[in-house]
DNA sequence: GATCTCTCATAAGCGTATCTTATCGGGATG
DNA sequence: CATCCCGATAAGATACGCTTATGAGAGATC
């Protein structure tokens, strides 16, 4: 069987055309390459090397086997050095999902940090709900995930980013003293305004919602949280916000916000991926770039 | 190092996306290739396949490293292909020298039988005097010649082909016994018509002459045997004609063949290559079959 | 939910291919 | 004729790669 030794060795036999200046270019002894020349010739069932009394000379055959060797080689050296390449942490095309509660907040200050610590990386975005998003990572359609935590499907690792407390947006001409911190027991009363079907923020508030047994918990669901804001601004109910997306969604002079008293309701947002996948340290890497980001917007948040 | 090995398991296992039956496709056991694959990844310094509990899949890389891979493997096997067949005896180009006092005579008898009995040849035939074509051969810008034996030059092999006798031809009119086998001595007297100089046969001829001395060598040389044969024809002379080349230039009714007493001027020819052609076993196909060849005819000529 | 089975990874031992050093033979060279 | 250079060969050491046996993890099954 044919190996890429032997064709290393012929190669540098047909640039010396001397077994011994061959041998050393490839750093063995000078038996080792003639020994693996002959093998060669013996596979191949013919002459590759013409040895004569003071050179060497390839035969016909041998000029056309090392040109092919060459050529192969060359091959060979563009898989090592494209694989290497590739192989770099963070460079590539990568495919992540976000769902919908996240991304339009979370997108716009990851990104320029993304494309300017790691410029090689072609990131592409995918949002959609949790389960979608779960799904298709599983299937090999994403390689990573931001969703809330936990993502509790086997085979994958999730790592936690932030807190994302929720806050109480409510209407700002209700009479509510601005500093006094919203009480579970607060929301009974109150028209509970959610997401539709299927977003993780929606359980995520009816379960808060549930603990303190509310009553008038209305469920139309709307398709995205500025719908929701804005119904909050006109006065048909209170929802509960996460504080990533006050920024955004609170321009609205009509809308307060209010925290809740401790322990303060929230999600954790967390990067998940395949356990199996190639790329954990890839993540792992981009989990700590995502911490220290919005790491520090978080503080702006809180403050 | 890459291997082939780690390549063509590779191949197998993309092919297979299954470790123990890529492993039974290449014959080997299934950790054999585990470790193969794993020291690839290791030296590309980049994962290629994903390990799935139940399945296996390539990365992105994996299915580009694979791509490579099986273009690599398949020149390879050109390459492979290629020399098996190329190593097949007098395949190809072979380039064949002949002096011009045999060439004329030979080929027309060797050729038909050489590319019936070996289709794949290709012949290509040069012509000129010994000295050339041994210097030539020895430059490799010839493969084998044929000419009158010994080739005295070391790092050559020759093998001689058939002995060719040596006629006197004589013009008709001379009153002389056809049956009479010619003595050295009936030269002495005789104007001696021979080739120009370098011809061997030249050489050869005066040789003989100079055994027995003779007087009236007239050295005027002739380009060509077929002249040398009009001017014996003419009464200018006599000369020594090998007797492969009484059929073709002995058409004319005014010249005579007279054969020479024991012990007779002969030539030996033979074919002739560098020792260290990787073609030698080549050549010793090519002189069974120029012997059997040119034996019939010899019969004929014997007759 | 314990067991079974399937996956690929790991470990231990072995065989052999490959390497090295040392030496040979042959031809060129002074 | 002695010497040098070249590539081939020989013998021993090394290391790689293989096999068998076993492990670990995840589904599947009863």
């Amino acid at each position: 069987m044919i190996s890429l030794r032997q064709l290393r060795y012929l190669d540098a036999l047909a640039t010396h055309l001397h077994f011994r200046k061959a041998a050393d270019a490839v750093s063995v002894s000078q038996p080792a390459l003639s020994m693996q020349i002959k093998e060669l010739e013996r596979d191949l069932g013919v002459m590759l090397i013409e040895r004569l009394p003071n050179r060497v000379r390839l035969t016909r055959e041998g000029e056309e086997v090392a040109a092919r060797a060459r050529a192969i080689l060359t091959d060979v050296q563009d898989l090592h050095d494209y694989a290497r390449q590739a192989g770099q942490p963070l460079t590539g095309p990568l495919r992540l999902g976000i769902i919908p509660s996240i991304a339009p907040y979370l997108l716009p200050r990851i990104l320029p940090v993304l494309s300017s610590a790691h410029p090689e990386l072609r990131l592409t975005i995918r949002e959609t709900l949790t389960q979608a998003l779960t799904e298709e990572l599983q299937e090999g359609k994403l390689d990573a995930i931001i969703i809330a935590l936990p993502a509790d499907t086997a085979g994958l690792i999730s790592e936690p980013l932030f807190e994302d407390r929720f806050l109480l947006a409510r209407c700002a001409s209700d009479t509510l003293d601005r500093d006094r911190r919203v009480l579970p027991d607060d929301l009974e009363k109150e028209n509970i305004l959610l997401l539709e079907e299927g977003h993780c923020l929606r359980d995520q508030a009816l379960n808060y919602c549930q603990n303190v047994s509310t009553a008038g918990g209305n469920t139309l669901g709307a398709t995205s949280l500025a719908t929701v804001m804005q119904m909050v601004a006109a006065g048909y109910g209170v929802t509960l916000l996460p504080e990533i997306c006050a920024d955004f969604e609170v321009r609205d002079e009509r809308v307060t916000l209010l925290r809740f008293a401790d322990p303060q309701p929230a999600r954790t947002v967390g990067l998940v991926w395949r356990k199996s996948s190639p790329r954990s340290k890839d993540f792992g890497i981009l989990v700590d770039t995502l911490r220290k980001t919005v790491g520090k917007a978080g503080c702006r948040l809180a403050g």
